[in-house]
DNA sequence: GACTGGCACTCGCTACAGTCGAGTGCCAGA
DNA sequence: TCTGGCACTCGACTGTAGCGAGTGCCAGTC
């Protein structure tokens, strides 16, 4: 098709106005204010034809030119670099992230810094414990016949849960299970356990075997098959910006989807290493989110260990939201790199 | 005042016709849907009484009358009767929170039910540290130089800190710190523990006094003093039902009062025994809220130990709204008691 | 052949006038 | 004290007209 590099420059220039002012931008309008050399009926000839190939659309006959989502995706991939962060906003980054003293508080600190710094809704996935390792499992006896089983990953996450066992057990007994545990789950991937879980119920003394099945169950059930992923959010008050005029009209789906962990995990929880992916309209695959943009990275400390993004409407910033969360993320897995 | 009890009686049909249609209210269809056994003509005398009082208004002079916030409190305070639950709700109820494994999960479930059970959003409150005691606290080896602390108190809350030790320690002093710390704490309350703490420090012997000492700053900052208070929420996507008829406009404020945990607290946390607190509209004390109603009351095993609640517009069904959140408590303090 | 200036045309937006009707306040009478 | 009747208010809706931003097309120029 002849897209010619003075209809590419037009469309960029489209995009990065609309994006500005939120208004259909007409012909006249992109000369004044981009230096494109050419007169506004020129423009006009080549908006025709941008519009003919799906990149741009007219409201009304009357009215300006709007970027398609297939015209943002052109953008994306071929007209804009990343831009590079302001020194404000890496003093930001650092600012806020230093001081975090627990996974919790880098994941919380992170969730609001990215909503603050793109102003949108910022979704970041704790550490996933698929990609974890066991550092340490720990039994407290609560009662003598239960137990709580502690989990600490090597990506700073820790689980519990209770285990209710079928018989009372003596607490030097605890100290044995507690200890092969270990010894035998200790520094493994959590996907690698199952078969090693398996061989300690098959190894274990006769006395202790009760108490180990129950409590490998609870491992293998609610730790390892059904892996807990966690989640925060943060910023959709960003959403009710705009005075509504992103999100025709309705935020109620959007806000519905944002409340399924499921979603949130579709958006952000399918990482490639080190790329950047972005979604745009249409392209989601969630049909409520179909008005949106996401853009989504993968973090961690050397290997990727969870997502983070931002996501809003079609007509974002994308060099700078791109830009924001790659330097969130590198900034997080460095942090967790740290300990 | 002069309010027989035939005003009143018209009050809250206002009150229950506005609410349900969410269309300010005539006096020709008032008789028409609520036997009053009068005509238009003296409702019409007796709506500009309640208007001189305050109780109701009109948004302009052709129209019917809405309530005031002044009128909804008189509504919930003498006119209306606490709603009995549908069986269907209870059944909803207790399906919903059988098979609760884990304090997380009892949240979790209970603010969703709360939020779909209302139709608007819930607010939990996980169970105040500051009223639980000490069950048991951990300490788990990271490294020689690193434990990681683990407190599980009576109300089922886990909660993990990094203590970053000044020199590193030999095991076995970790369990002589460990059996110390839950001698001198199993068992009491969170507020009760500063005095006992500083005695552990002066009691224990030299070389694990810096230990000790780090250790209690650990326990004493993060846990006794800005004693963490975590929340749950669910439902926002209720907040854009009704067409952006309630909240005049914009949801953002409240949005963005919803995502303060500090707000939270302030709206279900402050609670008093037994009873449901209802702050209508201009009663909140959060500039961002005054447009909204919330519904909160206190839950736990017994006693209180944590606050949950609704927040929704101020045009709500009030019995309907105070008697599930009551139910949803109550079922929620036996759901605990039984751990 | 590519670009430009000019021109007619489209169509959403705003303002304005007119009509309709729900709802009110008031008053005289039962 | 209540009621029916009546004049009045005022928002909602409708239709019309003018404005203007923006377009598409075409003939002319480099």
């Amino acid at each position: 098709m002849g897209l010619d590099d003075r209809k590419l420059d037009v469309l960029r220039a489209i995009v990065e106005d609309y994006v500005a002012t939120q208004e259909p931008v007409g012909s006249k309008a992109l000369v004044e204010r981009h230096q494109l050399g050419v007169s506004p009926a020129t423009v006009r000839n080549d908006m025709a034809v941008l519009e003919e190939e799906g990149y741009i659309r007219q409201p009304h006959t009357s009215a300006g030119r709007v970027p398609t989502d297939r015209g943002y995706r052109l953008f994306v991939d071929r007209l804009s670099r990343v831009k590079p962060l302001t020194p404000a906003e890496r003093r930001a980054i650092e600012r806020f992230l230093v001081g975090a003293v627990d996974l919790d508080d880098v994941v919380h600190r992170t969730v609001r810094l990215l909503a603050q710094l793109t102003r949108q809704v910022a979704v970041v996935q704790y550490p996933s414990l698929a990609r974890s390792s066991v550092r340490h499992l720990e039994l407290v006896p609560i009662s003598t016949t239960r137990l709580m089983l502690v989990m600490i990953a090597d990506t700073g996450r820790v689980e519990q849960r209770l285990v209710e066992l079928p018989a009372p057990i003596p607490a030097d007994d605890v100290t044995d299970l507690r200890r092969m545990v270990n010894e035998k789950l200790g520094g493994t991937k959590l996907a690698d356990t199952p078969p090693l879980v398996q061989a300690l119920v098959e190894e274990v003394n006769p006395e202790l075997r009760p108490a180990m099945t129950t409590l490998s169950t609870v491992l293998l059930e609610t730790l390892v098959e059904r892996h807990e992923e966690r989640i925060a959010l943060a910023g959709t008050a960003n959403l009710a910006r705009g005075g509504l005029l992103d999100f025709q009209g309705s935020l109620r789906p959007i806000l519905e989807a944002l409340e399924e962990e499921v979603v949130l995990l579709k958006l952000i929880g399918e990482v490639e290493p080190s790329t950047t992916r972005v979604r745009i309209g249409d392209e989601n695959e969630i049909d409520n989110l179909r008005g949106t943009s996401v853009v989504s990275t993968g973090y961690g400390p050397g290997r990727i260990v969870g997502g983070l993004g931002v996501l809003g409407p079609t007509r974002m910033d994308y060099p700078g939201t791109i830009a924001t969360v790659r330097a969130v993320a590198r900034y997080v897995g460095e942090l967790l790199a740290q300990n």
